[in-house]
RNA sequence: GGGACAUUAGCUCAGGCGGUAGAGCACUUGACUUUUAAUCAAGGUGUCCGGAGUUCGAGUCUCCGAUGUCUCACCA
């Protein structure tokens, strides 16, 4: 064994205690009275009452026969005294071995420190748990990115800010399910497991499943099964779940991550517009407090009505190229492009290129909530034509901090429609991965489906602007990482 | 996929022109009954990310590889 000597000592503490009966492994309970947080948050009513808490030395400073060390529990630090007149002289001398990392249960009475700060004078200690690993500096912490994703438990540990944001996330989660349950959303839970690859363009990630011998692909999206349901007469639901997509990954992208998509039969994309508002809205009141949102030195304002633009306008506004002035022609939409250098493919036609115009010229200025209407029908096949231009959709995307938080649409319900246009979607993936078209959702869609509207928003980027979260590998607990080699 | 940067003790980091590796915390021993990044004294930390090369000699220079961070590209 190579173990080094801060590994060699504990262990051999470990064995020492082992030899004398006294193994901390075989700990089951501890019967705790109160967290730190409940007693420093209401410590005048303990003044000099005997409690009981448990929780993981942090920190130690022994002065002969008396000591200082801290321990914290699931929320909070809390400074005991121990004395060895008052522990004993046995007791006293184990605890003079605990290590920092070690789990402990205490007895003892509150007390306020000469310096002020609220303590337990301790009557009893016991050892719940020996720690075999020293924790990181107590001063720095952990700062190595890897290691902290890697081993988020000690992240966890050491650095508070981190379960903070994780606290955030929750509330931030339970928040939204309280305000989709107060507008009378049923919350459903739909199969991850799909038997083909179906919808938005994004690669899947394929599995198999041995019993029926079958392929499968983890869902990239909820949207089809959502709206089945809607057919099916659950006329307002909402779906929180993981979805896989077989991308890139960057401070935004992770391979999988939490969608919620929430369908309303009747409502439109201003129904929608008005949900993502609200939704942002009643988090922001109820996780925070506030409507206005410090982002890394930028004041965003939740407060609606939001800013609306079409896609359009938006592009005319920061490009200066009108697309209405040649509407559907692609020859002119390509010479645009040649003018104010943005990339286009040959095969490209209007509407694309209104898209690329808008993600080159727009979509970093959306700093303050905006939404962006009518998108070009060719990169919506699931939304609705506009009524007055059939070549424009009752589509919108949301936009904070130049990111996209949000797609909702008036929900396309026209089957032959529909399944002409995933058809076309079909034929321009052709190759690049096998993409098959739900004919069960057209059939859904035969059998009638409300007009509907439907939004999907992508929860780690809300969780980020939130909690003021540069890396979407900040908001989620275990972030995709590739395997540690043996070098 | 491209580029830049990083990787040295358990952790946070320093290592000038290439000459057998350094600090703080943590750890061990001792002192200390209100400290709080406790203090004081003494002690030893190591696959310098991995591999190859240049060299009398490589933590340091070159090349290949690994992982990460940022960034660009891709990406509803």
């Amino acid at each position: 064994m190579d173990l080094n000597e801060i590994l060699r000592v504990r262990r051999e503490k470990l064995d020492t205690l082992k030899k004398e009966g006294r193994n901390p492994f075989d700990m089951t309970r501890f019967d705790r009275e109160y967290t730190a947080k409940e007693l420093l948050d209401n410590f005048d009513k303990f003044q000099d009452k005997e409690v009981s808490l448990a929780g993981r030395i942090m920190a130690k400073r022994i002065m002969g026969k008396a000591s200082f060390c801290h321990i914290q529990d699931g929320l909070e630090r809390i400074q005991l005294y121990v004395r060895v007149d008052e522990l004993g002289e046995d007791s006293y001398s184990e605890f003079k071995k605990y290590d920092i990392g070690d789990i402990v249960g205490i007895t003892g009475l509150t007390f306020v420190t000469h310096m002020g700060e609220k303590s337990i004078r301790v009557k009893s200690m016991v050892l719940l748990t020996k720690s075999l690993q020293p924790l990181p500096e107590k001063f720095h912490g952990l700062k190595d990115m890897d290691l902290r994703y890697r081993q988020r438990y000690v992240d966890l540990i050491v650095n508070p800010e981190v379960k903070s944001v994780f606290i955030t996330r929750a509330k931030i989660i339970k928040a939204i399910r309280e305000y989709m349950s107060n507008l009378g959303y049923l919350e459903v839970e739909t199969p991850v497991l799909h038997n083909q690859a179906t919808n938005a363009n994004a690669r899947p990630f394929c599995t198999h499943q041995n019993t029926l011998d079958i392929d499968m692909y983890l869902r990239i999206e909820l949207e089809l099964n959502l709206k089945k349901l809607i057919v099916g007469g659950l006329d307002k639901i909402f779906e929180i779940g993981k979805v896989f997509r077989n991308e890139g990954m960057d401070t935004r992208h992770n391979p999988e991550f939490t969608l919620m998509e929430f369908y309303e039969a009747y409502g439109d994309l201003y129904t929608m517009m008005d949900r993502a508002e609200q939704i942002y809205c009643y988090v922001a009141d109820n996780v925070l407090g506030t409507r206005q949102i410090d982002f890394q030195g930028q004041i965003i304002n939740l407060e609606s009505p939001w800013r609306r633009l079409t896609m359009i306008e938006a592009v005319k506004e920061y490009s200066g190229v009108d697309f209405d002035s040649f509407t559907l022609d692609d020859e002119a939409a390509k010479k645009a492009a040649k003018e104010k250098n943005v990339h286009v493919e040959s095969h490209w036609n209007w509407g694309m290129i209104l898209n690329a115009f808008f993600e080159e010229y727009v979509e970093k200025n959306l700093i303050q909530p905006t939404f962006i209407y009518q998108y070009p029908i060719e990169i919506s096949p699931l939304a609705k034509r506009n009524k007055d231009k059939p070549h424009l959709t009752e589509r919108f995307e949301f936009f904070i901090l130049a990111s996209e938080m949000g797609n909702a649409f008036s929900e396309l319900n026209d089957p032959v429609d529909q399944k002409e246009r995933l058809i076309a979607q079909a034929k321009s993936k052709f190759g690049e991965y096998e993409f098959t078209i739900d004919e069960d959702f057209i059939n859904a869609l035969e059998i009638g489906m409300p007009p509907t509207g439907g939004m999907g928003l992508g929860v780690e980027r809300m969780i980020m602007l939130f909690t003021n979260s540069s890396s979407i590998r900040d908001v989620m607990f275990f972030p995709t990482m590739k395997p540690e080699s043996n070098g």
